[in-house]
DNA sequence: ACTATTTTTGAAATCATTACAAGATTAAAG
DNA sequence: CTTTAATCTTGTAATGATTTCAAAAATAGT
């Protein structure tokens, strides 16, 4: 879907800078934080501000286009919602990557009293890159 | 096992504070924060310091005693590494309960192409006694 | 007791996030 | 086309959890 229809079916005027942090979102697989969207789109928009950009996300995790990644980290990551899936952080490089991998709500729910909505599913560990550097170094 | 036990088979001097902070964290069923553990523990230990709080909280997720509980939230929490298990964060009360669902980590490494030591799942939802007073509301 | 090591402490620094009020832009109405 | 209202964006300042760091206190070893 383009950006502005995207944006317009979640309720969100498709103003120029929240198309170009959506766009930014969809294009960087890296699960970037507010500081790594400014400077990337600080050059573009020489007038943006940090504010505008986490105003910018809050929205977006309002209307339910973007969620916030839960890692081991004292900074928020931020995910389109587009396909349920878990993320993997590896403990070396700090590395957010995505997981094809859910777990099964619908059993969870059967377990717990509560009414459980939503999930957030975190794996740890090494990552294929910093396990090759740690195995050379031997 | 005893408090002073449990600490040395982590390779933690059993000092007085530690031991406290480690009871309290083995007591308190509601996932703390550091300010909370420091306010409960201040009056009977009146020279603490908050950065010993910290300081403790750290040695013991280094040594594997402890760790931290990923939540929405912009505190740290904490909880002992008892049994495997999953947390319940109810978005209206804010409450963290324990839950008694893990996800299938053996599946899940098939899946990755990383090395996967650990897991963190967050339940997301409205909690028995809000989903109450919601009820009762209508 | 004396010395070295470890633990605890408090003050100051850091840093991500939020609050807020004013400026800029856009949309609506006349 | 102009005016007015609403919305969006911005910068500064405040907040608040966490970290740094060096000194004080407590503990253990000789």
């Amino acid at each position: 879907m383009q950006t502005a229809e995207l944006l317009k079916t979640h309720d969100i005027k498709p103003s120029l800078t929240r198309m170009m942090i959506l766009d930014y979102l969809n294009d960087a697989k890296t699960h970037p934080n507010v500081d790594e969207i400014y400077q990337a789109l600080q050059p573009k928009i020489p007038t943006l501000s940090k504010t505008t950009v986490y105003n910018t996300l809050h929205l977006f995790v309002e209307k339910k286009l973007a969620r916030s990644v839960l890692i081991q980290d004292n900074e928020q990551r931020f995910d389109l919602c587009s396909h349920p899936h878990a993320h993997f952080q590896c403990r070396i490089c700090n590395q957010v990557f995505d997981a094809d991998f859910i777990p099964d709500l619908d059993y969870a729910k059967t377990l717990s009293k509560h009414t459980i909505e939503d999930v957030s599913l975190l794996l740890m560990g090494v990552c294929e890159s910093c396990q090759q550097s740690e195995e050379s170094q031997n």
